[in-house]
DNA sequence: GTCTATACGAAGATAGAC
DNA sequence: GTCTATCTTCGTATAGAC
């Protein structure tokens, strides 16, 4: 089956293209299912889910997805993956330990807002058979890479070695979605607060 | 639904009690359900599955598991839990750094042989609305647990504070899990390696 | 112990009315 | 744009024969 990402609508134009409201059904759709996967994970994420937790009309779905659930994931991981960089870029530390602290604290955030019940839509594609498509196998990956690669440059530019700061990068990710798990299973935010604490003396460490 | 956990079988005994073979039906499914469910997740491994992936015979779904699949995860989990800490208690290494390479290598041999394939049925079910089941999601935190205070236990015989041992215990679970994630993603043990490294030089900074 | 047959529900997807 | 109805597939679970 074909997985059509770049949507053209009745207009002729990409969907992706042009700004939309945070409020209309299409936008709410994806925010309500990439929550939703990361919560439950993709293959126990349905349509109905998702229209119940965004408000969208049934209607809405092959409305505005043509390509059926793989597209509706496929822009849940997209989004999710922007918003996350969008978010890093805001960091203004100067210190490694800083960069870190700034990307664990959107977890936190995350994680405290949802009772301790949320988790990451990419983490949750690359753990289900939905990845065994290529394409949407590929946009986990693109996006961690993206996520790993931006913090490996932060932490480079606060004045980290380029090696050290790849490989900070790469465990900064892995203990932070390692910690969401443990998180969920405790019903707690402690691990990430553990993380964040030795993520913190490792980088110091280094610095 | 009742999850039955305590199986009495036809001889009235706790079969759990009992030595078997690890070549019969009823272990081959249980471990086929656990390795099924690391790489798919709960809610996206079937019966059908775990008995393609067993060899075991249709009939011996509900005659070894009356409990059906929420008494089959229960085991899958209870499983790999023991079998983890089977193998976490047979380290002989004197130095914290010993305790957490044998550990991360547990792991490392399961992505490897497995194709980067692989995951941690605990995370699986953590992240499943099968966790929605009390009893499920107490299996889940029990082993999580275990594996971190055994840790934790390791570390502070090698040398290691106390304090310090139960940070480093949980963040070594946290950097593991993450990196299976993470290898998934990207097709190989890279990642694995990479937290390894940081642990190790996490560990050794405080030894 | 293992089999077939079947009940029952849920999910993705499509067609067509309004 | 949104709705209802329906097709099809799949999954758990049960009943009962061998």
């Amino acid at each position: 089956m074909m997985v059509v990402i770049e949507v053209e609508d009745q207009d002729g134009e990409d969907a992706r293209a042009r700004p939309r409201e945070g409020s209309d059904a299409r936008t709410r759709m994806v925010q309500a299912a990439a929550t939703l996967i990361g919560a439950r994970g993709v293959s126990a994420t349905s349509f109905a889910d998702v229209l119940e937790a965004s408000g969208a009309p049934r209607g809405s779905i092959y409305h505005y997805f043509a390509g059926g659930k793989r597209q509706l994931v496929a822009e849940a991981i997209e989004w999710t993956s922007d918003q996350v960089q969008a978010h890093q870029r805001g960091c203004d530390a100067t210190t490694p330990a800083g960069v870190v602290e700034h990307f664990v604290d959107l977890w936190r955030q995350i994680v405290t807002s949802s009772g301790a019940h949320a988790g990451c839509p990419l983490a949750a594609l690359a753990s289900d058979p939905y990845a065994d498509e290529p394409q949407l196998a590929a946009a986990v990956e693109r996006g961690f890479e993206a996520w790993t690669a931006l913090l490996a440059d932060q932490l480079a530019s606060a004045g980290m070695s380029g090696s050290d700061a790849l490989a900070i990068a790469t465990t900064t990710v892995a203990a932070m979605e390692g910690a969401l798990i443990l998180c969920r299973a405790h019903g707690n935010v402690a691990p990430l607060d553990a993380i964040a604490t030795q993520l913190n003396q490792l980088v110091t460490a280094r610095h």
